[in-house]
DNA sequence: TCGCTGATGTATGGATCCAATATCAATGCA
DNA sequence: TGCATTGATATTGGATCCATACATCAGCGA
């Protein structure tokens, strides 16, 4: 079952105007974000237009997209590529976080419904049952991205989910060569984290959301093999 | 004298391939940080090429452009906007200038050059010397951007930016309505964060940095007619 | 008089073609 | 043998044309 969206649009929809753009992007991100494009790989719209049974032109809009989401770097008459980061430009990336995303939980926590705060508990539990590295990223992410939905401003929302896009890949080296160790603390974190969200309490919310995202990145510091020419990692096999 | 520069490619220059859409994004930027199209107002592509002597291709690719800078707001198959911004919006804005600002200052602080420093310095003697609303904006923006022109990490850079472009509307109308005595309040507030600067104090720095964006905030929410259907403000004859 | 429906105009999204630029390999020269 | 130059090729940027969706308003009926 090769999930490939690579069938050029033999008897898909009528392709609703307006959506080849958007589906270009969704196929680029998900390839990006599960690291079957390695950054510093180039990206070829030609490529992608036959990949995705679409024309140049949304490629080209997918890709001005993907910049603005931190995914692709654009150079003119040079074209695309995932972009490469040092580990300082990584480092920064965290500290972003460390003052972003406490304020983002704020904005959102009051918005949180119950029914998201089963849902988070639900999430931690399967982060907790299951060991494997990639469903990991898939549901850390899922839980933080979560745990922000009740942030209705954009420019918040659009700047976190584009710092979290950014370091997804180095996310998963580090995660693959730290052992399920680290998992353990991420999980406790995650816990108080969750007690914090559940007794809506802002100020003890923003204080474990930053010490968790300051504590990885001082893990993070210590692991700078992370940055050696990073596996892709696609096939995630265990070494 | 109109400004504009709506002469199509008449005699302009061979258009060196790859330019086009930096120039159809700088005409755009101009006009919306001038205020020339105001927030909610829309933005249509065919003008905008006309009006710029291109086809409507480099548009599209500015309107993508000026999107990711907070500038535009796009909606499939409804077109292009500036963005209109709730007071609630624009306060939040402001508690992510806070924080990243200061961290921008950090980063940016050690790798400002002596010249930059004495740019600083002039561009604050020209401030206090000249009490125009339109040019202080202008003066204002270019001494806090050029305090951040020492950092290099796009992610950062290029989030300080869009949020100073996000909010420039607002600022102009609230500077307009608050008369001098707010602009001695910000040149004092100005010098010491220039002192702090030019002792390489990153501490100092990033306080009196976050105290001004915090004062300034709060006066803000202090005069919320800046929100009630603000003037354009182009052409800002004192009225 | 008010609300609904359909037709038409307008604006955006996408495809194809052409121009300009970068990349790269082959070749000639020092 | 190493390097610069030069051509061919691949790739991006832009223009024009076509398809589709949204907006507006006239016409009709209750």
């Amino acid at each position: 079952m090769s999930s490939s969206v690579a069938d050029p649009a033999a008897s898909r929809g009528p392709d609703p105007h307006g959506a080849a753009s958007a589906r270009v992007a969704d196929h680029l991100r998900t390839a990006i974000l599960d690291g079957a494009i390695a950054p510093g790989e180039r990206v070829r719209q030609e490529e992608v237009a036959q990949a995705t049974g679409s024309s140049r032109i949304p490629v080209r809009e997918a890709l001005h997209l993907l910049e603005a989401e931190g995914l692709i770097e654009n150079e003119p008459n040079k074209g695309a590529r995932v972009p490469l980061l040092s580990p300082h430009e990584v480092d920064l990336i965290y500290r972003m976080r460390e003052r972003l995303e406490p304020l983002a939980l704020a904005e959102s926590l009051p918005h949180l419904t119950a029914a998201d705060l089963e849902r988070l508990t639900r999430l931690q539990e399967d982060i907790e049952a299951d060991s494997d590295v990639r469903r990991f990223l898939e549901l850390d992410r899922a839980f933080h991205l979560l745990t922000y939905s009740g942030c209705h401003v954009d420019p918040l929302a659009s700047m976190v989910t584009r710092l979290w896009n950014s370091t997804q890949h180095y996310r998963r080296a580090f995660v693959s060569m730290s052992g399920p160790g680290r998992m353990w603390v991420v999980n406790a974190e995650h816990r108080l984290l969750l007690d914090a969200i559940e007794r809506r309490d802002v100020e003890d919310g923003e204080r474990f959301l930053s010490g968790h995202i300051r504590r990885t990145r001082i893990e993070l510091a210590r692991h700078p093999e992370v940055f050696d020419r990073a596996p892709t990692g696609t096939h995630g096999s265990p070494g």
